[in-house]
DNA sequence: CTGTTAGCGCCTTCAA
DNA sequence: TTGAAGGCGCTAACAG
């Protein structure tokens, strides 16, 4: 009884403790479920129920209309912390990755999880490692610390990776990455289907001999490149009955895929069609192109891989096959907090062609 | 006493309940301070104040000794969520936007808030409104809820903004954005001085004469565009002696950018130099000037601002005042959580210069 | 030097 | 239909 005064008297004296003498801050300045029972004149357990809706205990209408009418007057919100450790569940999930700040990739899929976080009213605690493996861990215990529902182990490049030692047992979907024994459910973009679909975007427009690929490099773990390689073969069999022309190795950068184009060009190298692994690589393409009197799409044909801004901003724009990262972000997230999430499940996000003015028709 | 020991059984059996039949759990698998004391056989009080090197209280070294040890057998790590509730702190900082997803920009503050917050052993929890005010209000809502520490109020776009309501009374920084009665403190750029900075270049190239702005935009909340040419305007004059030559308006981006600088470039116009109020601006200059038969810097020198990757990936790279997006995000999480945030202030970071090969030396 | 105790705000079993 | 009471895991008076 006492303890319900005091609580009282502090509860309602909105202490105003100014920092500094800048930002004045309100504590405790939050109507409690006892405030609210208080005002409506009931028990905390009774008002508990209202508020939770809980149609299984009879509460009668009238009781119903008060707490109701209290919760509003007082603005009451439920003080999550207290929720958090009653229920041991925290309505937030994590997401770690290697890299945040690099290009705006990584942006794209924390946007999609985000909004899908919101829609199942939860929050999203982010950690980037930087690929350090000590913040790594660090950033994992912090999560777990703080009982996040899930976590989302995300990678900027798409790779095959080991599951921290920390996250094993626990609730987690790997984003963007794949386990090497496939033991973490994964979402990553259906990089087959992708090159597929490069090939048949310049399938559908007549070209079909005198197509290269720019841009494979052999990097162990990175998946997006040999998947794409293969799904633009395949397809340029199957569905064109032609094998690809050849494959111009370079780094996935402008510079490099500049020189490496211009070097191929000057030995006299005239392609009909380039598919370029990413859009970087195109951009480099157009510029040993333009250096060589050759126009897009003109004298040659190009699409690529990302869709990224850049690929609106060349001229004439790219196109481009699609890498759903908001989508990739958002599944993941739906597919953390789903009931039936199994082991080996692996969730391939179809890549959407974006189409530009790239691509002559023949 | 009974509690204790229910306590034990329940906290001890960490009971793997398995999800569907796949990702298997551990729930209250981890030990609390209870068990820790058990074990180093000491009261609650005692271990608390070992494991918070409490040293106001004295605890015999034997008895430290064993705490610690027994924490470190058990993998003792306390529960955050109790300690939010007891201590009304949860060592997060919250930071809401408008958009996340647009451009790295915004990663890069993420990213370095994100760092700045894991040195003071913060988490950042983040949130998307996409623009839209119930959105934001909600965000704020959900993280009040949650009782983070601050809340970080981030823009993508520098600009003037009113804090929203919700927000009032609370601690927190404005990132990129200032408020409209300078009632909260701040972090932004330093545009003036990244304008001196970017005409600077050019006087030190030994430009002076034939200086014309590309982009000026009359946007009424942006801050960036007038800041930076007045920036322009006043070094070329108190630095170099002359005068602007002028400023050719166009809307931020490449395609605009190309088509306002192809019309102008027409009607005969011959620059010598063009300070492009952004990198895509710039961009949509290179390939007008390309067109239009002119080579950078050779017959037209050209700085920007940003300093974004597409800056290092045109031919050749454009010398650009970079936006020190990371350094905001940290200054902001570091003034958020300093003891002296007073309410006017706004700390205005400097743009650094990233030469490339964009400007003549004449 | 160390233990007992009382909550932080909430949910929920049990009894009335 | 409602209320009292216990406890989630932790900290901090206050006793001993």
């Amino acid at each position: 009884m006492s303890g319900r005064f005091s609580r009282e008297a502090i509860s309602r004296s909105s202490c105003e403790c100014p920092i500094s003498e800048g930002v004045a801050v309100h504590r405790r300045a939050r109507a409690t479920l006892v405030d609210v029972a208080r005002v409506a004149g009931v028990s905390t357990t009774t008002a508990s129920y209202v508020l939770n809706d809980r149609n299984d205990m009879r509460i009668s209408d009238e009781a119903g209309r008060r707490v109701r009418e209290a919760a509003v007057t007082l603005g009451y919100r439920p003080n999550r912390n207290a929720l958090n450790l009653r229920t041991a569940r925290t309505m937030t999930v994590g997401l770690i990755s290697d890299y945040l700040a690099s290009g705006h990739f990584a942006s794209r899929m924390l946007s999609g999880a985000s909004a899908a976080a919101r829609t199942i009213d939860h929050l999203l605690v982010i950690g980037e490692s930087e690929g350090d493996a000590d913040v790594e861990t660090e950033l994992i215990a912090e999560m777990l610390d703080r009982e996040v529902d899930g976590i989302l182990y995300a990678t900027l490049v798409t790779s095959r990776i080991t599951l921290p030692a920390g996250l094993r047992d626990h609730r987690v979907v790997l984003l963007n990455c794949v386990a090497e024994d496939h033991s973490v459910p994964a979402v990553v973009p259906d990089e087959v289907d992708g090159g597929r679909r490069a090939a048949r975007a310049l399938l559908e427009a007549g070209h079909g001999d005198g197509v290269f690929v720019v841009g494979e490099e052999p990097e162990p773990d990175a998946l997006a490149g040999p998947a794409r390689l293969a799904g633009i073969r395949e397809c340029l069999m199957q569905e064109g009955g032609v094998e690809l022309a050849g494959v111009l190795p370079c780094a996935w950068a402008v510079v490099p895929a500049f020189e490496a184009v211009s070097k191929w060009l000057a030995t006299g190298a005239r392609p009909a069609a380039l598919v370029c692994l990413n859009d970087r690589i195109a951009m480099g393409a157009y510029q040993a192109l333009d250096d060589a009197g050759l126009h897009v799409p003109a004298d040659v044909s190009v699409v690529s891989f990302d869709a990224s801004e850049l690929a609106s901003w060349l001229n004439p724009a790219l196109t481009s096959v699609a890498v759903p990262y908001a989508e990739l972000g958002a599944q993941a997230v739906r597919m953390l907090m789903s009931d039936d999430v199994r082991a080996g499940t692996v969730v391939e996000v179809p890549m959407p062609v974006q189409h530009g003015g790239s691509v002559a028709r023949l």
